[in-house]
DNA sequence: GCATATTGCTTGCATATGCAAGTAATATGC
DNA sequence: GCATATTACTTGCATATGCAAGCAATATGC
């Protein structure tokens, strides 16, 4: 446990889980959504005409094609998305963010802020802050699943 | 999605399942370890007298203590944890680290520190890494959960 | 010192998720 | 243009994990 880079993988590691564990509460108490759906619903308002197929959907949220499946049912059923099947490919069947899903998405997202807030208020000066988004940037740069 | 808390937060996030994806797949097929099972062999080897209550691992551990029991089990049964009970409370189950624990810590630990290598490579200067451990340290300093 | 509360651990049940197989639609090779 | 391959999605099964209940041991209040 000693060298610059294993500490730096630990410590991202580590404090994704901090603050996952954060965000999980409220979210399901307040919005009743997991981190997870949360983060499907951004992907969506993020890709063009709020729309991704569930196989790209995939790709972004680092998940089987099988779980996009099963979290997009619930998340129908309440009208916070909408199935669109392709008519040139009758195979994809894309996963459209609805007005109900927005207005969701944007409640929750207030609650992510906040807790981002709560996180690095008082530890960390602005320009510091600055300084660990560009330094994290070139991690997910290029990545398609990267919402900032 | 703008400020630069929420930003950083996301930012994280991203980066951990990166990572988590990175590791996951050679962990399992070098170590026959998941990453988990990682985290908990570190958190022994740090310990004091290599052993933890299986409450304390699970804080450390951010999981609950149902799954502490379900994972040391079968480490237990492979001879890389053994079980020490408590003379003096015998409500106290410690999970201890066995020399075969060790040693397979210690080769997970060199695939861990390789693929952190290729992560962190070319992208950032030795003193940016610098930097980002400083930044990343404030945000799991006093957890307990803190392996670094 | 006994009744009650708390603590540490385990187990049953529910949920989340991956993998592999299955199905249907489209693309490719010839 | 037909046979085969590939792609998009879904479903069955296995694993991982949390929560709540249960159990046993210890601590606390009186």
């Amino acid at each position: 446990m000693s060298d610059i880079q294993t500490i730096n993988a630990l410590r991202i590691l580590q404090s994704a889980d901090v603050l996952k564990t954060r965000l999980s509460g409220e979210f399901s108490a307040v919005h009743g959504l997991s981190v997870n759906e949360f983060f499907l619903l951004q992907h969506l308002e993020k890709a063009p005409l709020n729309r991704l197929s569930r196989v790209e959907l995939a790709k972004r949220m680092h998940v089987s094609a099988s779980t996009v499946t099963r979290m997009a049912a619930p998340m129908e059923k309440l009208g916070l998305l909408a199935r669109q099947v392709d008519k040139r490919d009758a195979r994809l069947a894309f996963v459209v963010l609805t007005d109900a899903g927005r207005t969701r998405l944007n409640e929750a997202s207030g609650t992510f802020a906040k807790q981002a807030g709560y996180v690095f208020q008082d530890r960390w000066e602005k320009s510091e802050l600055k300084v660990l988004s560009e330094l994290l940037y070139r991690l997910v740069v290029g990545n398609p699943a990267n919402l900032t």
